[in-house]
DNA sequence: GGATGTGAATGTCTTCACAGCT
DNA sequence: AGCTGTGAAGACATTCACATCC
């Protein structure tokens, strides 16, 4: 299978929100000039990151919201559930949790983790914030496939690599720190101060 | 100016937090291969990046640690300080708000805004949130460079168009939307759904 | 000796433009 | 007639490899 590079698999996932709305606002099919106009790309743009996956468009007419939004689904592999869990209950891990879409979109947190004595047996939804000491024990036994890493800078890198020996297969780090893993785990990283500097570097030179 | 693009941009970030940390421990002086063992990337990409802005190390030797902590602050523009303005007080803006690393960095949040009668007038640090209406006046009187969008998706594209009319050229959001802005505003969006399925996509795929 | 700085080569991504369906 | 799907061209980014200098 060709590989398909991080730019394509981000123009997917806007392709797939805008789908969900076109499809809630009832719209039976959309054009690859449209998708482009809302998402900020090409229409030739559209139609090269589809036609890898298949040609799900009628010549004419466009794509057919409810079919391609089920293929995107697949694709992006949000068409089932991954189960979550949450490493650090500080706050940014307590707006993560509270951001219900997440459960909405198939990905569901499944364990709450801290070191903070005053965290701990805390109820966060059903939920109770456990102990570090507990990772490894809880993310096998709830078969973890993603961990949400939430924790200050320091201790990031400890407990990636703790979450990734008990078997998860992917990090979303929020640490601001760049993480070391092996390549078999898939790795996605969220930095505010790269994202402020990003435009700070772009306001500077006018 | 030859043009920089968003990938040379976010590499550069990692090599200034890289050499905070170097020149914390003390190191007089940092190679290339250090940097990009580091930093996820390669020693041919660290020179590239900084020769694009000129000629800081020294053959034989590597780059002078607080040299090029100087050359990185300036090129991103982060030797100086940025006003910024929070808009939306909802569980995000309020981790985000706390995460002082910001002040540290020279982003300075100025103003906060929301339009829930209820989080109008709660003092946040040295600030009060302000309602809504207040949006542009106070953009304007503080002299705000930056907006961090994390209001209610639906909310997003007008709160944004506000800003830049009221004289913000730079937009951070949070909103899972694609916002339309000028080319002439510099736009970023963090979005965790998309991180969350190019995991999964990544997962999917074995 | 050792590491930078950089043209040249290679690889990847995007845009063009049009044949081919509906 | 309209819009997709896609080779080919073009633009852009990364890697190689080595002359250059401390």
């Amino acid at each position: 299978m060709k590989k398909i590079s991080e730019s394509t698999v981000r123009r997917l996932s806007g392709y797939l929100r805008l789908l969900q709305e076109a499809d809630a606002a009832g719209m039976s099919t959309i054009s690859s000039e449209e998708l482009a106009r809302r998402g900020g790309t090409t229409s030739a743009q559209v139609r090269k990151d589809l036609s890898v996956f298949g040609s799900f468009g009628k010549r004419g007419l466009g794509y057919p919201v409810p079919d391609l939004l089920h293929e995107l689904r697949d694709i992006l592999g949000v068409n089932r559930t991954w189960n979550v869990a949450l490493i650090g209950a500080g706050k940014i891990g307590s707006a993560l949790f509270s951001y219900r879409d997440f459960q909405r979109r198939g990905f569901h947190i499944r364990a709450v983790f801290d070191a903070d004595p005053a965290k701990i047996g805390q109820h966060w939804g059903g939920l109770t914030v456990q102990p570090d000491e507990r990772l490894e024990a809880s993310l096998r036994s709830e078969r973890i496939d993603m961990a949400i890493v939430a924790v200050p800078a320091e201790a990031a890198q400890a407990v990636a690599d703790r979450a990734v020996r008990a078997g998860v297969r992917a990090v979303l780090n929020f640490a601001p720190v760049a993480l070391q893993l092996p390549d078999s785990v898939a790795y996605r990283a969220v930095d505010m101060a790269v994202e402020l500097e990003g435009l700070a570097f772009a306001l500077n030179g006018q």
